[in-house]
DNA sequence: GGCAAACACGAGCAGTCACTCGCGTTTTCC
DNA sequence: GGAAAACGCGAGTGACTGCTCGTGTTTGCC
């Protein structure tokens, strides 16, 4: 926010000067930003043009230049923005368990916030999840992904205490990849149909990670818990 | 297979005159396919050129259009094979279940087969799920989801008589869709690692519809059977 | 051998893309 | 009010794409 003014002598320091943004900047740069979700979201990045994108807001391709170095640029600030709202969803959404909540209630309060988020920016999913994303959007991914996937490991410890390292790890990563797949069946329905398949996701989960966590109190029958050796 | 020799009179009947392949030009064909599947692979649909394709298969451009129209009908050719020898596998993966079968062993024998062939065939991947595929090979991507769907529902019926159509064919979309995902993850992997993420869709989908088959035989405790109204 | 068709080449064409540049307009700051 | 900077424009540039075409080589058939 509160940006110093010109300085003097500061002129060529780096190769990259902080523009003094106006307010109209600012909000050109937010319609830009709204504009490319919408072109991402239904095109996918590689072939949304920026032409298009200008187009879509309304404004000629230069003055998208003026405000974008590039367009792989725009991706990564529209990124940089949905991963700050999503860590303050997932914290929100992972971070506290009660030491005596039910697995069920804590996948079923996951998976609510998180399927909350995605349907209110369903760029986020185009974005993170396109095969043609340039590289500094599929690191920001990466990294994203590998944090939530210590939150889940945490989570799952907490359930299963005595399961190798490797085996939470990878139950995570199942975890993940399975929200992932009911995520894009989840967009593709409205309505009742789409909660339908909420409801399926949470049953998913909470039968393939039941028979974990089994173990702590006298193991109630179903599918036996087979572990890897 | 047996082409017949060009007839006489049948000259310019259609717009479209088959031409006389000779065995150079099968071999060629074999050739591009070849390339072209690895660079589709590495790249993806869009971002692979038909120069690159050309490239790899050592051949000028010139010579790639000598046995395809255009870029779309490479991906078309290959997927057309691909989707051939898919319907081999899949009929035998799940068309013959025995009456007496138990889900598990159901659940791993489609699942293995079906791993055995993504394995074995990378590029299948890439060119169905990818989000950039021109609009035939999503037609033949949508007619094999269609029909894959439709076995996994019968299949599933046989074990879960008396549940409701639409439960029937949204629980067959979360096999397909999870077997997809799992999918991924194991392509990602290796050796040991690979097995173990198999071993994981296995237990993952067997725990998922143990609970709906239970019905028939005095449900064993684990998750209650949450019926849809 | 000879001829027509299939095969092979690679420079080049039209089209699209990301991005630039010169110039005019609006805002900010003194 | 006036200068400087930010904003805004859109035709244009170079690179790359899918694809063609004229020309030369190889193959199959008589």
């Amino acid at each position: 926010m509160n940006e110093k003014p010109v300085r003097s002598g500061n002129d060529a320091a780096a190769g990259e000067r902080p523009r003094r943004r106006q307010a109209r900047g600012e909000r050109r740069i937010a319609q830009l930003l709204e504009a490319a979700a919408s072109v991402f979201c239904s095109t996918g990045y590689t072939a949304a043009s920026t032409n298009a994108i200008a187009r879509e807001a309304g404004v000629s391709p230069g003055t998208l230049y003026q405000f974008f170095p590039n367009k792989e640029a725009i991706a990564i600030e529209l990124g940089d923005r949905l991963v700050h709202e999503m860590r303050e969803t997932y914290g929100e959404a992972l971070a506290p368990v009660e030491p005596g909540t039910p697995l069920e209630e804590a996948v079923a309060a996951a998976v609510d916030r998180f399927i909350d988020f995605n349907c209110r920016h369903p760029v986020f999913f185009a974005l993170m999840h396109g095969p043609d994303i340039p590289g500094r959007i599929a690191e920001e991914h990466d990294a994203l992904h590998a944090t939530l996937l210590s939150r889940v490991e945490v989570l799952l410890s907490r359930f299963m205490p005595d399961a190798a390292a490797g085996d939470v790890a990878r139950t995570a990563q199942v975890c993940l990849s399975v929200y992932k797949a009911a995520l894009e069946l989840v967009l593709g329905h409205e309505g009742a149909e789409r909660e339908a398949y909420v409801r399926e996701l949470k049953d998913l989960l909470v039968r393939y990670l039941t028979p974990l966590t089994a173990a702590r109190a006298g193991a109630p029958a179903g599918v036996p818990l087979r572990n890897t050796p």
